[in-house]
DNA sequence: TTGTAGGCGTTATCAC
DNA sequence: GTGATAACGCCTACAA
């Protein structure tokens, strides 16, 4: 039992192949060549055999399979979810699907999907940061984006140093904003949990962090910084290292939510009160952030629709691929709520 | 400037296209039937040309295009992004890709998808359960996935009372589990959140909760179940509503750790301790519920690798249309963690 | 060992 | 209005 094609339906309706065609998509065709007759009896047809044109043909015969990549770089993080469901919704919206791609630690798996793309199984990917910058074949892959004008949009927390579209949105302000907000509030000593799934992530909180502690002749010393992996665990074991060294501090920055409520808990196990004893910040304002006990204080990106705009740049990009490489910006705002409070004295 | 084609090889390496072809996927063959010289030679104008062979056509050929679809009925729920993040691991493994696809309230849009099946963008189809019962045109898909075999896969929290492969996975023990400690903590008065992105949904906690009450002796007034949707802030408006009312429960069941958050935040905003004032029970242990203040007691199903079942029985589906129908079962537990102690006198 | 021919299902271009 | 015919790029017998 072979599912129908169109010569099947041609058949049943006693027409040719290319009116079977002409009847199912030349709606958008100005004039409608097929006399109503025929068009009832082709369409009966095509409803008797339960027919469906084979979207693998049309795609080999119009040249794109309306197909986009995504490569989400931490499943685990609510975030990056936030992220590919706007980005599913939004593709959906102009008739894109959305092929997930995970990165676990395999790198070499990135080039198997920029062969995805090469072998035009989808039109065009969208990745999240630090994937272009880590990967060890990273100029290659950049020089064949370049070469064959692969359609490519890069979500990144920092401008790319390299030609291509990215949707930039960092939290540079927002973390001076963070550390001012903590300074304000007498904190002396700010520790940071650095926790993440590619080397390159989250400079623009780290950098900002050091020069703003140092800018206000604060400790800035190696020891307040904990560096760890990137799951809520690792954020839990970082913190208790923080919290139990010499000098612990009385304030602790997380680089994102999912990590801070690892140093939340920590804080709790090591019998602290947040924010009387600790305060706590995280980044990214994830679903849940205001519902924790205390709603943690992170800073947001939300105000732009990353969705909306990373599709809208790679469609145009599809569209036309000598388009000059764009990068669009968009800051973040700190959102202050109960986990933070004045240092203890 | 086009990309290249077998043509343009054969042309440049001076052969003819079947031989580029041989070359390119003549390894699982025993037979070398190429000569070194000219497999080198085809090589290297592959290579200089960087060519790729065009997935769309091969598939159009070969017949199918190594994707599986995947609906996720609710992105906001942590605990659908770990069944994605499983299937899409084990999905990759077997050589597949995944094509994401997200349900808002959009239920029109299943159809769409059974039409890419059935247009053969994808080999197959993972769906969550709620989806195929719930759908005005369930009737209507579950005939075509019949008539046509199409290969579908349902991850279901019950039995399926129609003829397909499902990977079930429910909570009536561990419901019952759960009511039991409940009880043995001397509480009476036990109220439930149920907030369900799909009507269906969670029966499997519901029924068996009613049961067991009712088994015990307890009340089970239609006062103790809150209905609500099935985000955080749902289970916050619910669990408020519980907490005010003039019978306060002492314990509350939420049907998902996500809701049993919300739950948690309200308890906090009424001044309640948990679980000295309220016991709070969640369903799912998603990664965050171990890290909560307090951890969170919960039922995990953990026990079962969701991708790798449901990845296999997709696969065997599609090998063997004519396979019979299965279901694998999979039970789960109760953890007890911090969020459950004995009732307040 | 290599080349030739046919077909996968669709769509576009021409004649009729 | 409708019906052949030729691509799209690849794979696989089969023939040379």
């Amino acid at each position: 039992m072979k599912r129908p094609t169109q010569v099947d339906v041609a058949k049943l309706a006693g027409v040719s192949r290319a009116t079977v065609s002409l009847v199912i998509n030349g709606q958008a065709d100005g004039k409608v060549a097929i006399s109503e007759e025929t068009r009832l009896r082709v369409l009966k047809a095509v409803d008797d055999l339960g027919y469906e044109p084979d979207i693998r043909a049309q795609a080999l015969r119009s040249g794109d399979t309306k197909t986009i990549g995504l490569i989400i770089i931490d499943m685990a993080n609510p975030h990056y979810w936030e992220h590919a469901d706007g980005i599913e919704q939004e593709a959906r919206a102009q008739g894109f699907n959305v092929l997930l791609f995970t990165l676990s630690l395999d790198r070499e798996y990135v080039n198997r999907i920029f062969r995805d793309l090469a072998g035009r199984r989808i039109d065009g990917l969208i990745l999240s940061g630090g994937i272009l910058s880590e990967s060890r074949d990273a100029k290659k892959a950049l020089a064949n984006i370049h070469k064959y004008r692969l359609p490519v949009v890069e979500l990144s927390d920092r401008f790319p140093d390299y030609e291509l579209d990215c949707l930039v949105s960092d939290y540079r302000l927002a973390t001076a904003e963070v550390i001012n907000h903590l300074i304000s509030l007498g904190h002396q000593r700010i520790g940071m949990v650095y926790g993440v799934a590619s080397p390159a992530l989250a400079l623009d909180r780290l950098e900002p962090y050091r020069e703003c502690l140092r800018h206000a002749g604060l400790p800035a010393d190696e020891s307040l910084i904990a560096y760890c992996g990137p799951t809520i665990d690792d954020g839990y074991q970082a913190a208790l290292q923080l919290i139990k060294s010499p000098s612990r501090p009385t304030a602790i920055i997380a680089i994102n939510d999912l990590l801070a409520i690892g140093v939340l808990r920590a804080a709790s196990d090591c019998g602290l009160h947040v924010p009387a004893d600790l305060s706590i910040v995280g980044f990214d304002d994830i679903c849940l952030a205001n519902f924790l006990t205390p709603r943690l204080t992170t800073a947001s990106k939300k105000i732009i629709s990353v969705g909306r705009d990373a599709i809208r740049m790679i469609l145009d990009r599809i569209q036309n691929p000598d388009l000059a490489y764009r990068v669009i910006y968009a800051p973040a705002r700190l959102i202050i709520r109960e986990s933070t409070g004045p240092a203890p004295v």
